[in-house]
DNA sequence: TATTGTTATACTCTATAACTATA
DNA sequence: TATAGTTATAGAGTATAACAATA
């Protein structure tokens, strides 16, 4: 039983932030044998979705600073899943693709994903988790 | 234009990812003037309604770690926002209250929500803000 | 034994600034 | 000039482990 939060607890800000922590800390538990972030997954997931994107698509569609993706695609290619190649289009962009180790590892994750989505939408009815996303792209988009 | 993020926007756990760094953005840049985080803040509240809150009261109201909370309570106290006193009946809790500073302190940044939570708010209509509340509730209690 | 506070440590995320190369 | 990538840097949040004092 938590403690009782007083007013704040009527704060909408406050109750997405401790929403958004208790998703992350199921998602952390749930990936840990996997080794992999919220963002890391992502980026797998959209590397494999549109290959050749490039860092700037990336940092747009995940709404993340330059130098933070950078950080994020650094560390998933130091560990051989993402490969990156100059693009011969425009030399200033590099395409990034899934390497087989990378494939094999958004496979695993993406089944991964799906039980760790199922385990959230578990606490709603069917409805209830259209409105839900619904509610949230205002916030975002 | 965000970029089309494709399958990946389907997922409840991403867009609940992105609407918390939206909020955040917004809080962050909210709060420049007076140098508050969400964390920072929702413990200046706590401890504002519950004087005399002890440092694990407040790490399970806000669902984090005691070290975790150990590191905010002790920057407010760097800050004279909060000020720390053993409490009598049980010598391991040390109980903690705002001082003057952190009592003026936590006005302003009451006035700051305010203004921040009509931000969000006023993207839904009155019964959307109900009813995300309650959706939300769910995944964290 | 259990709880509270504490310290050390480490990793992720986030952002800013400044630089290089290319468009 | 504008864009893409890069690097350095810094701060916030998160968590684990281990310790001392107290219950």
């Amino acid at each position: 039983m938590p403690t009782d939060v007083g007013a704040i607890g009527e704060i909408l800000g406050f109750n997405l932030r401790l929403a958004h922590g208790a998703v992350v800390r199921h998602f952390t538990e749930h990936f840990a044998e996997l080794d992999l972030t919220q963002k890391q997954v992502s980026v797998l997931w959209l590397t494999h979705d549109q290959p050749g994107i490039a860092q700037t698509d990336l940092a747009q569609a995940l709404q993340m600073d330059r130098a933070t993706t950078m950080a994020i695609v650094h560390k998933l290619e130091a560990r051989g899943l993402i490969a990156r190649q100059p693009s011969p289009d425009d030399k200033r962009r590099i395409a990034l693709r899934l390497t087989v180790a990378g494939e094999e590892a958004f496979g695993k994750a993406r089944a991964a994903i799906e039980s760790h989505e199922k385990w959230l939408c578990d606490q709603f009815k069917p409805g209830e988790v259209a409105a839900l996303l619904k509610l949230l792209r205002r916030i975002h988009q």
